[in-house]
DNA sequence: CGACAACGGTTCATATCTGAACTAATGCTC
DNA sequence: GAGCATTAGTTCAGATATGAACCGTTGTCG
C-alpha cells in the first residue's frame, strides 16, 4: 500500500469500533464521533485544496474580510481561539503566499496589523465558495430530522 | 488574556456559528460539528495528560497490547490510518519515553518490529482507564435517544 | 538467474498546533 | 515620573501530521 493521501491522522484510536453493538458503548460512540469529524474535516480540506488554502488560512482571510479593516494579530488569535505564536507563523506563511500584509499600528507601537492584499481577497472569495459547496454536500447526506437531532446532540456534548 | 490552554486549534473557523438560527444552515452545522469534536478530543487529551500519554501514543500502545505480539511498523501505520513516516517519528518518541522497543524481524530484514516494554504495558493500562472514564463522562451528557440518533447521523455523514 | 517492481523504513521539508521564554511598548500606581 | 505589571509579538523547542525522495530487501517473471 502506497502512502495514501487521506482521511487520516488521529483517526486511529477512533476506529476501534466494535461492529454490531446495538446499544453503542461509550468508547465506540466517542471514537466514531471523532472519526466522523476527521472525515468531514478532510472533505473540507480537500474541497479547499484546489484554491491552495487550508482551513486555518481561510479562517484568517475570512476574519479580515469580515472585519473590513486591518486587525491586530492578537485579535486574530482571539477569533481563531489559538495562541498568538500560532498566528505569527500562519501570518508568515500567508505573507509568503502574498495573501496578507503586516502593517504597523500607528496608535500602538506594540501592535502589528494584518490586512488582505488584492490576491488575498480573491483567494478568500474562491475559498468561501468552495467551502460552501462542500458543506452543502455534506449536510445533504442528512435527513431533515437528523440535522436537528445532530445539532441537539452537539449542544448536549459540549455544554 | 494569557495564552489559555485549551480547547483550541482549528476550532476557529468552526465557531462562526450564527446564533439563533432555528433551522441550522449548512455551515453552522458543519462547523459546530467540527468544533464539538475539538472539544471532545481536548477532553480526552486532558484526561490522558496526567499519564503523560497523548491519544496518538496511546493508540500505538493499544495496538501492541491488543495484538499480544510485536508488530511491524507498517502494520501500526495501517491500523493508525496514517503514513509510515509518522509512525517512525511516533516510535522515536515512544522509545525515548521507554514505552516501546524496536526489534529486528528475523523473517524479513526490511521490517522493524515494535514491542511494548513493561513500562509501556503499565502506561497502557493507566491510559486505558483514564480514557474510559473520560468517555463515560462525555457520553453521560447524552440522553438515551440522543446517543442513538447521534450514531445514525454519524453513519449518514460518513457513508 | 538477473532485471525490475514492490515493499518497509527512514529522512527531509513543510504545515499546524502548543506553551515557555524573551523583548519592546504601554498603562497604572504610588 | 519612576517602577512594575500587562500586553503584543516573536522565537524556540517539541508534538503531531503529510508527502516526496531515498535505500535496502524481497519477490517476481521472462
Amino acid at each position: 500500500m502506497a502512502d495514501r493521501p487521506g482521511v487520516s491522522h488521529n483517526e486511529a484510536v477512533r476506529k476501534r469500533v466494535r461492529k454490531g453493538a446495538r446499544r453503542p458503548t461509550a468508547d465506540s460512540l466517542v471514537f466514531s464521533f471523532l472519526s466522523a469529524a476527521d472525515v468531514v474535516e478532510a472533505r473540507l480540506e480537500a474541497a479547499l485544496s484546489p484554491t491552495g488554502l487550508s482551513l486555518a488560512k481561510l479562517a484568517v482571510l475570512h476574519f479580515l474580510e469580515d472585519a473590513k479593516e486591518a486587525l491586530p494579530l492578537s485579535d486574530l488569535a482571539a477569533r481563531q481561539h489559538c495562541v498568538r505564536s500560532n498566528i505569527t507563523q500562519l501570518m508568515d506563511r500567508l505573507e509568503k503566499d502574498g495573501l496578507v500584509r503586516r502593517r504597523a499600528d500607528p496608535d500602538d507601537r506594540r501592535s502589528v496589523l494584518a490586512e488582505l492584499t488584492p490576491a488575498g481577497e480573491q483567494a478568500h472569495a474562491k475559498g468561501v465558495r468552495a467551502l460552501a459547496d462542500a458543506q452543502r454536500a455534506i449536510v445533504k447526506a442528512l435527513k431533515a430530522g437528523e440535522a436537528t437531532s445532530l445539532q441537539n446532540a452537539l449542544t448536549a456534548l459540549t455544554s
